[in-house]
RNA sequence: GGAGGUUUAGCUCAGUUGGGAGAGCAUCUGCCUUACAAGCAGAGGGUCGGCGGUUCGAGCCCGUCAACCUCCACCA
């Protein structure tokens, strides 16, 4: 048994314990005798270090996962990491831009090599992080969304839902990455409010010589322009259909066509047409068979169609061929226009919208599959909060088509095949046999496509493993509301599809971490807060405990550093109560427990401890982890050491060798109770202090979860609060007169119609210990009289007290007393109140009314006495 | 243009079927009481964003307005 240090030192307590943890395999799942139990992690990118979100993310789960283990679960915390294709890419670009290299220079499979280099690099920080946090994963089931068995995953349901139909590949206009030179997903385009330009130029009719102003918020695109739309309704244009508008941009014929989608209002009503660079315009262009020019180049320059402009920058270009168009007295207007501006998430750089050619997941199907699950109770995922079942069903009904192709090396490649000769497209899990007449298509699959999978391509599908039977689907979710879309719900329809069962029971979700002004943290604004530094200075469990109990399921928080000292400090109070108990028990032992002689205090004790087991499971069951550790709180710091403690040192002191084995057996148990209900919270400082206590099991984090105890007597609730009322009326009176601490007062308590009513001489030490007050059976001269819960306690001071102060002091309580009464007549003599109001609250009004009136007339009597 | 969130003590936030407003920190007073001064014992401080409604009774339910925040959305 090892010794408690006198001051609590996170460093020294956070030493060395995960280590055994792990070693001793109690993270490891699989024991068939038990239920399962199972969570996977949301698996960070291997791009860098985990932050302070990450550290929330985890928490949370790592105090499921020992709640859940302590509980009796087969419990399995899959850990894993994910590739997060652009993001590492860009990091490994990086590299090799220092080292004066580009992807380019090394070629596909070298920079691969770089890459899984760098993976393995990132990889061990994570694990460490993950050991720095305490999270009690699974590591002989960790997993990698690139390695063997995920990618035999991630082929199987392409060549799958390509022979279902359900993958296409199509020209279409995409969201282009100018710098990452790749396609985005719609949900990869972040749009952002900048202050742009609206340029209205002229086009002179061929035909008539009238000239048509149109308006575009991109003239550099008009190198890609093949008509002018107007409403077919739009009288002022009417006649100028099927005629021919001369291009400013190139002097080339524009055919003046309508449609529908022209808004009459908006602009001068005409508008210009670019396929290749608009989605509205590209419909357009289908539906009237136009040709679709593309004048721009991958890497956003122009391209040949834009004659001297040719290799220029998109923007650059933009403002020369407006300069020119000016100069050849062209331009009518140019008016600033706020707009919304697609960005990529990744680079932030204005994404181009671009005609290409790429792989699509067709949505429809799919997500209404997901869909009509989440309607019957039996098979939908239950959501924590609520609220966010909406938007994950408002966004699966308006979904648009997946695009999954992305032109980068880092990430699952596409098993697609081109014939060299005839261009017949081959998709399938092996290369074709002739695979010299074959080219395998260049790109590779959107990092989500894998990580959609998680939740059975890690349990080892498509083999129908054991794990995979056990496991799925997970129990629990948990990840922040940010990445509903990204992950939920694409996790939520592949798993409909794949295994035929929506992949979780639960999804808990949480908010993002904010700085202590409540701004998010960024890397431009440079508040990002190191995690692993907070826990080098204050203690994982102190940070654990912050982040896990101090917000509601889906609001953010606000990290503060104050909070996170006052959980240190709570930390602190159970350290040194853990102390005092350890003191006391001396050479106690487990067999030496013996409960059978319990005073009306352990009883109190007890009855509070099975109240707060009771409401502590409860709020777990329902992640209410905030509900949690205010219960803990309260119990640990105000019942247990303010009010337990304190009236346990008197029976300690007893003589009655029952009466102290009593006493030291409820210390030691409802301290093992606190510490096994605070352990998912706060686990290296709990499994310490468990070392040193005598206990029967062989770790805090594989221990039972604490059940109630039987046969607590109830009643002592109301003993001990009068008790309290009695210590806490002496304290009083000593503020109020200024009465030195240390002053021994005599009281005598009366009409208190209880077991309180005779002396008894264990509660008297306590009364004495607690309030310095030496409890005398009757009292002659003359006395102060103080109200106390259903009774009043008097304390003789005739030479202490001011008659005028006492009087003034009695004249509020009597006006307080009488203000409660008031209230609770005028509630009592509302007919429709005594009519309409359950008959328990109708009973608790009487009893209150009661009870005030009693002490009204103690505060009445005394009042006489003093006039 | 849609959807959601927030508004409670000086600050940060709880408040779970509607039944006498809470915590932490901060402030004030008094204490080194042998687990803990990172502590102990007390105290002050709120028209629960505004208005209206339902109800015997509203911080909580309904309507409306305001401020702030977030997500979604192809208007040239």
């Amino acid at each position: 048994m090892k010794e408690l240090a006198k001051k609590y030192d996170h460093l020294v307590v956070e030493q060395g314990v995960y280590d055994q943890w792990v070693n001793k395999g109690y993270f490891t799942a699989g024991d068939m005798s038990k239920k399962p139990y199972s969570i996977v992690i949301p698996p960070p990118n291997v791009t860098g270090k985990l932050h302070l979100g990450h550290a929330w993310d985890n928490t949370l789960q790592d105090i499921v996962t020992r709640y859940k283990r302590m509980q009796g679960f087969d419990m399995l915390w899959l850990p894993g990491m994910d590739h997060a294709g652009i993001a590492t890419q860009a990091k490994v670009d990086a590299r090799l831009k220092d080292e004066g290299l580009s992807r380019y220079d090394l070629g596909r499979e070298k920079f691969l090599e770089r890459a899984w280099e760098w993976k393995e690099e990132y990889a061990g920080h994570i694990r460490k992080q993950w050991a720095k946090l305490g999270n009690s994963v699974d590591y002989s089931r960790e997993r990698f969304t690139l390695d063997e068995g995920l990618s035999k995953a991630v082929q199987k349901v392409f060549v799958q839902l390509y022979e279902e139909g359900l993958i296409y590949q199509g020209e279409r206009i995409i969201n282009w990455d100018p710098q990452a030179k790749t396609a985005l997903s719609n949900i990869e385009v972040i749009h952002k409010e900048i202050e742009g330009a609206m340029y209205t130029f002229k086009y002179v009719v061929k035909e008539t010589g009238e000239v048509l102003n149109v308006s575009t918020t991109r003239p550099e695109t008009m190198f890609g322009d093949v008509c002018v739309v107007v409403h077919p309704e739009d009288t002022r244009y009417q006649h100028l259909v099927g005629k021919h508008a001369i291009n400013p941009a190139n002097q080339e014929e524009l055919i003046i066509i309508t449609d529908e989608y022209i808004d009459i209002e908006f602009g001068t009503g005409a508008m210009k047409c670019t396929p290749a660079h608009d989605p509205n315009d590209f419909l357009i262009g289908e539906k009237n068979g136009l040709p679709k020019p593309v004048c721009i180049h991958p890497d956003g320059t122009m391209n040949e169609l834009a004659g001297e402009f040719n290799g220029m920058d998109r923007f650059a270009c933009r403002k020369a061929l407006v300069e020119r168009i000016e100069k050849e007295g062209n331009l009518v207007s140019i008016e600033k226009h706020m707009h919304q501006v697609g960005h990529s998430e990744r680079t932030d750089v204005i994404v181009e919208p671009y005609l290409s050619k790429q792989w699509f997941v067709k949505m429809q199907p799919l997500a209404e599959d997901v869909l009509k699950d989440q309607s019957n109770p039996e098979t939908k995922i239950n959501f924590y909060p609520a609220r966010f079942e909406k938007t994950f069903i408002n966004w699966l009904e308006g979904i648009e088509d997946w695009c999954i192709s992305r032109q980068l090396w880092w990430g699952h490649r596409i098993p697609a095949w081109y014939h060299k000769e005839t261009g017949e497209v081959y998709v399938g899990l092996e290369a074709p046999k002739d695979i010299e007449n074959w080219n395998q298509d260049e790109d590779v699959l959107d990092t989500w496509f894998s990580s959609a999978l998680w939740p059975f391509s890690t349990l080892g599908w498509p083999d129908a493993t054991a794990d995979l039977d056990r496991y799925y689907p997970n129990n629990l979710m948990i990840t922040g509301y940010d990445i509903i879309f990204f992950w939920v719900a694409r996790m939520a329809f592949q798993g409909k599809h794949f295994t035929g069962k929506l992949p979780f029971r639960d999804c808990l979700l949480h908010g993002l971490v904010r700085d202590e002004q409540g701004r998010k943290m960024s890397k431009s604004l440079g508040n990002g807060i190191d995690p692993i530094d907070e826990i080098n200075k204050y203690g994982v469990d102190s940070i654990r405990y912050f982040l896990s109990t101090n917000s509601t399921p889906g609001q953010d928080l606000r990290y503060s550093r104050e909070k996170v000292e006052s959980s240190w400090n709570f930390i602190n109070k159970i350290w040194n109560a853990s102390r005092f108990v350890m003191m006391n028990l001396g050479e106690f032992s487990l067999e030496e427990m013996d409960l059978s002689n319990l005073s009306m205090v352990d009883h109190w004790i007890l009855s509070r401890m099975n109240e707060t087991i009771r409401n502590v499971s409860a709020n777990m069951d329902k992640y209410e982890f905030a509900s949690v550790g205010t219960d803990l709180y309260n119990f640990v710091w105000d019942d247990f050491c303010s009010w337990y403690i304190e009236l346990a040192k008197a029976n300690l002191n007893s003589d009655n060798a029952a009466v102290v084995t009593a006493t030291k057996s409820t210390l030691l148990l409802v301290l093992t109770n606190i510490l096994k209900l605070l352990h998912p919270f706060m686990p290296f400082v709990t499994e310490e202090i468990f070392g040193a206590i005598p206990h029967s099991e062989e770790a805090l984090c594989v221990s039972k979860w604490p059940e109630q105890m039987e046969n607590v007597n109830e009643t002592c609730k109301e003993e001990v609060a009068r008790l309290i009322s009695m210590i806490q009326a002496v304290r009083q009176i000593r503020v109020d007169y200024q009465l030195k601490p240390s002053l021994e007062l005599d009281i005598c308590i009366m009409n208190v119609n209880s077991e309180l009513e005779t002396k008894d001489e264990a509660l008297a030490a306590m009364l004495m210990k607690m309030c310095k007050a030496n409890w005398v059976e009757s009292m002659e001269g003359e006395t102060l009289i103080r109200p106390i819960m259903n009774g009043s306690l008097q304390v003789l001071m005739s030479a202490i007290v001011d008659k005028e102060e006492e009087k003034r002091k009695l004249l509020a309580e009597q006006e307080k007393l009488n203000k409660e009464i008031a209230r609770a007549e005028g509630m009592l003599s509302n007919q429709n109140f005594v009519a309409k109001a359950p008959a328990a609250k109708i009973q608790a009004e009487k009893d209150k009314l009661e009870k005030f009136k009693v002490q009204l007339q103690i505060v009445e009597e005394r009042l006489q006495q003093l006039n």
